[in-house]
DNA sequence: CATGGGATTGACT
DNA sequence: GTCAATCCCATGC
C-alpha cells in the first residue's frame, strides 16, 4: 500500500489493514490482527517524544517500525499519520498464504495455526528482523499489499490491546472475526 | 555508565 | 496457571 494509505488516523488504518498481505523473503500472510498506538497515550513507544528509538515513528507514514521485544522477539509495525505524529499499527497475527514450508523451517513447528499467530511468531516465520526497521512498505524488503478478493469485506471486531499495563482500557485492537490464527480469541473476556 | 522494564513466547507444574 | 530467557533503550546518578 502507498504512503497515503498510512497517512491517516491510526485507528482507521489499523482496521483497514485487516485483510491486507505482508510479504517478506519468500513468505506471505494475510493480516488478521492489529493494534493501534499513538503518541498521545502512554502505551505507545512514541509517548516519550522524539528519541533515537522513536525517530522512525515520528517520520513519514508507510515505513516499517521494527523493535526488539523482551530481548528475544522482533515486532513489526506500520508507521501512520503525517510526519511529526508518532503513531503506528502493530501487526499481531497473519494467516499464512505462501512459503509455508519455509515458515515451518524457521519456526520449527508444523501446524499452520501456530506459524504466525502472534507478533513475535510472524516476524520469525517471515524472517523479519531489526535491519528492516525504517524500510518503505511499498518497496520492501518488507512489503504490505492489498486485500485478496475473499478478504475484502471481512467483519472486524474491536477489543482491548494485549499485554500492556498503561492505557489498557482503550479498545484499539482489531481482529478478523472467525480467524483461527489470532494470538488470542477476538472476544477477549479480560 | 548502571540500571530496570517491557506492544512475548514456550516450557513446565 | 507460573516463570525464565534476553537485549534494546530511556532514564537517572
Amino acid at each position: 500500500m502507498k504512503p497515503a494509505f498510512y497517512g491517516r488516523p491510526v485507528l482507521e488504518v489499523a482496521r483497514d489493514l485487516i485483510g491486507c498481505v505482508v510479504v517478506h523473503d519468500g513468505c506471505s500472510g494475510v493480516i488478521v490482527e492489529t493494534e493501534a498506538y499513538h503518541d498521545s497515550e502512554p502505551a505507545c513507544h512514541a509517548y516519550v517524544g522524539l528519541t533515537e528509538r522513536t525517530r522512525v515513528l515520528f517520520g513519514p507514514p508507510g515505513r516499517a517500525y521494527v523493535y526488539r521485544s523482551y530481548g528475544i522477539h522482533a515486532c513489526l509495525n506500520a508507521v501512520c499519520e503525517p510526519a511529526g505524529v508518532g503513531a503506528a499499527v502493530l501487526i499481531r497475527a497473519l494467516e499464512p498464504l505462501e512459503g509455508l514450508e519455509l515458515m515451518r523451517e524457521r519456526r520449527g513447528l508444523e501446524r499452520v495455526e501456530d506459524l504466525c499467530s502472534g507478533p513475535g511468531k510472524l516476524t520469525q516465520a517471515l524472517g523479519i528482523e531489526l535491519v528492516d526497521n525504517g524500510c518503505e512498505l511499498a518497496r520492501g524488503p518488507v512489503v504490505i499489499s492489498g486485500k485478496p478478493r475473499r478478504w475484502r469485506d471481512v467483519p472486524v471486531a474491536a477489543s482491548r490491546r494485549i499485554g500492556i499495563t498503561k492505557a489498557a482500557e482503550l479498545e484499539w485492537r482489531f481482529c478478523a472475526v472467525g480467524s483461527r490464527c489470532l494470538s488470542r480469541p477476538a472476544l477477549s473476556r479480560v
